[in-house]
DNA sequence: AGTATCTTGTGACGCGCCTCACAGGGACTC
DNA sequence: GAGTCCCTGTGAGGCGCGTCACAAGATACT
């Protein structure tokens, strides 16, 4: 076990909240270890928690049949999930799978919502979340419409770097990275073998090592020209 | 000129408010009259408003050098646009042009703000806008990634048709459909075309009048099969 | 009415990426 | 040590859709 009080100190959402909250809340936070592979929630539930991630990585994915997920988004420690259907009360937009093996903080909708309605620190903590979230999503809109395979795989590698590992080194197979850009797994490995060939990466079984980023930065760049 | 209370008043984001408050927000809301084709604001600004379609409509699109734009959103009577900038003052994500002529009230984030912090309704109000928006643009990306083009073409269709038109008659043209679902209009031309031959649909000069929507509907569900 | 502009309609061509198919290598299990 | 995964690597074939090019009807502008 952990303390929930510290984590919940911790984390973005609630750390501007006073002691008093914290406390009310945290007794209201059930902890939870996930072992990795479980499915946390499906798409098209109803959804009724809130999840802050306390360690681990939770994998949000979309299913089109036959195993074609796309992977959305990638939630690491010190994030929340499933504001959405928590707070307007509908289903689920996509499904939540445990990447790693995790440590979850879930807070019910019942505790949580006449907490917002108290709290405006609160709402207005979650509204900049959202609002947050909206421009991913809208950039993500953007990147497969405009965006060509090279391009999206560069940007998502980028990404990855930035936030996953020292050393440019991007722990992530091919199938995965495929569906993080919607692409097919061979589409995926014939890039990234090209790029082996300029020196830009080197391959690893189920690692990335970027050796140029400026290189695939500039791609990213060359891909979407400024507007006139 | 229009009476800025009464449609205040009538608009879901600030209907349920005290008729103060209204008072309040009207006194700092200004109204406007912009003409078709006006840019309102573009991707990048530093944005500072919240507008408020009273009537007309406003195109959402977001550039790629070259006028291939993607319209994102079209946005009706009684909605608003412009809040994510408003809410965390950082810069537009995408540009607003007038698509026909329109009447807008414009509340500055100055103004707007602090009515945020003060009354928790708005905040939640907010959140539940930030949500419906955020869930439009998951499927949006869901769409791009998993349905061909004859499905997104369906799709739109018949989301236009549910808002826009009386009778199954989009007003648009096919350009402006290619651009929605991120696909030349060649393409968009095409595809009408061949439906047009099986009595789906009927085309007329800046419009496509939906002679089988229930066709249509199958088509967009056969693209994506359910889960297993 | 006459001209410019927008919209539609279509053919040809090519490229990007998907699908299918198969093979080798590393890791983990019995 | 043999078998079974999963990950990687690659070839061949195909087609969806973008691009270019051009023509004819519709609309708006003066």
């Amino acid at each position: 076990m952990f303390d929930k009080r510290a984590i919940l100190q911790n984390h973005p959402l609630f750390g501007a909240l006073g002691a008093a909250l914290i406390d009310q809340l945290s007794a209201h936070a059930a902890s939870k270890r996930i072992k990795r592979g479980t499915t946390i929630f499906s798409k098209g539930d109803q959804g009724t928690c809130l999840y802050a991630v306390c360690s681990g990585q939770v994998k949000i994915t979309v299913p089109s049949g036959e195993g074609k997920d796309a992977v959305f988004n990638l939630i690491g420690p010190g994030q929340i999930f499933g504001e959405i259907a928590l707070l307007d009360g509908g289903q689920r937009t996509a499904d939540a799978v445990a990447a790693k093996d995790c440590e979850l903080l879930v807070i019910d909708r019942r505790d949580f919502i006449p907490l917002v309605h108290r709290e405006p620190e609160i709402a207005l903590k979650l509204i900049e979340i959202l609002c947050r979230r909206l421009r991913n999503t809208s950039e993500q809109v953007e990147d497969v419409i405009f965006l060509d395979l090279p391009a999206r795989l560069a940007k998502a590698l980028l990404r990855l770097a930035g936030t996953d590992a020292r050393n440019h080194k991007v722990l992530i197979t091919q199938s995965e990275l495929g569906q993080i850009i919607g692409v097919s797994r061979e589409a995926t490995n014939r890039q990234l073998r090209d790029w082996e060939k300029n020196k830009w990466v080197k391959l690893e079984s189920g690692a990335v090592v970027l050796l140029d980023p400026e290189a695939l930065a500039s791609l990213v760049d060359a891909a979407r020209p400024a507007r006139a």
